[in-house]
DNA sequence: ATGTTC
């Protein structure tokens, strides 16, 4: 028995993770991506790895991709636990582009337990605030983050729109944001000991993750009140809130996703880029695609590609006002260039690869009024605080 | 991605 086992110390490990991509072979997926995949696959448990159409290199581990192992190791989720994205009805009388714009709240401003007591948005605050965590709490957050008010565009399954109580040009906010800070500390606490290696008490780690997620959850809601709040109407419940990093606990084996988002009978929201479509759809992608979907376009260049091409390529004019004629609130020129629609690949693809693949059915697409990533250019300090102060 | 950078 011993013996056998020393042998097995020489041996290439007996089993080897599966790497599956679902793309077609034109579909643009960088080589560096798919090499963290096979990284991915060598680790010790590791069982399977499905890659979505919109995989692109991560930091250490691949983004859009599911991973199945017998070993929970945190590095693979990332430091963003409990990213995803929500939408929520919205009713307004008007929907002008340039009016409502003006009228986003400050959300890179948190919302003050004792300062903001009497906001409004605080009443989607049923329990607990997890982890007892209000730092951050109402912010968007940066990156590929925003809050978007959009309207219902193409529809593709009326029986399944109509059902959510939807309609053609009905509007929604789409919020896709994290856990900001919280995350970050859960995530750098195992990184700090332990680097890349295993949680070595996996119930641990879940219970800190499941509070990232839960706040992650809130942190959607809270951003869609303050938003319903300021452009004059109530907040609704979210028809669709799905979250695409987190690991899943099925069968007693770890289903770690990053940049995956649940796709397992449920409808998710697969954002396209600030200019683009995004595709509501109804997932159901069994045990080969890790019982994912794919969360979003894809990053096709890296932030500082997209910066050091955009601004050859594109004025600050032409990215704030975009193809499909929304607006981007986004006083930050550099995150402007990094979040390029032609930073990104092309949503249609991504869905028609979901598509060829029976991973999905699209059900509508929303098309972008207002995307807010951050405080517009000429909204100085002064002019936010007095924004604040009527609101 | 991030209570980040010099």
């Amino acid at each position: 028995m011993s013996q056998q086992h020393s042998r097995q110390e020489f041996l290439p490990p007996a089993t080897t993770a599966t790497v599956t991509v679902f793309a077609s072979p034109t579909s643009w997926i960088e080589s560096d991506a798919v090499a963290q995949c096979h990284q991915v696959a060598a680790l010790d448990g590791m069982m399977h790895v499905a890659a979505m159409p919109d995989l692109h290199p991560g930091k250490g581990a691949p983004i859009g991709a599911a991973m199945a192992s017998t070993i929970l190791y945190p590095f693979l989720v990332g430091s963003d636990i409990g990213c995803g994205i929500a939408v929520f009805p919205i009713k307004l009388k008007r929907a002008v582009p340039e009016k409502l714009a003006a009228r986003f709240p400050d959300l890179d401003r948190a919302l003050d337990p004792e300062q903001d007591a009497d906001d409004p948005a605080w009443a989607v605050v049923k329990g607990d605030i997890p982890a007892g965590h209000v730092e951050g709490l109402g912010t968007v957050g940066r990156g590929n983050h925003f809050v978007e008010l959009a309207r219902i565009g193409t529809v593709f399954e009326p029986g399944h729109v109509s059902r959510l109580e939807l309609a053609a040009g009905d509007l929604v906010l789409v919020v896709h944001s994290g856990s900001r800070g919280l995350g970050e500390r859960i995530l750098r606490a195992h990184t700090e000991v332990h680097g890349a290696g295993p949680a070595p008490d996996p119930d641990a780690y879940l219970a800190m993750h499941d509070d990232a997620v839960r706040w992650g959850s809130l942190n959607r809601r809270l951003l869609a009140a303050r938003v319903a709040h300021a452009l004059g109407t109530e907040p609704t419940e979210p028809i669709v809130d799905q979250c695409h990093n987190l690991v899943e606990v099925r069968d007693g084996i770890y289903l770690h996703r990053k940049g995956a988002a649940p796709g397992d009978g449920r409808d998710v929201l697969i954002a396209g880029t600030r200019g683009t479509p995004s595709y509501l759809v109804a997932a159901h992608a069994g045990p080969e695609a890790g019982h994912s979907v794919a969360h979003g376009a894809g990053r096709k260049m890296s932030r500082a590609d997209a910066l050091r091409r955009g601004r050859a390529k594109h004025t600050v004019e032409e990215l704030r006002r975009t193809p499909v004629g929304s607006l981007v609130v986004c006083g930050d020129r550099q995150l402007l260039f990094e979040e390029a629609p032609t930073a990104y690949k092309r949503i249609e693809q991504v869905i028609d690869d979901l598509v060829d693949h029976d991973l999905a059915t699209p059900v509508a697409t929303t098309i972008p009024l207002v995307t807010y990533k951050t405080p517009d250019l000429g909204s100085t300090p002064r002019d936010r605080r007095r924004k604040r102060g009527r609101s």
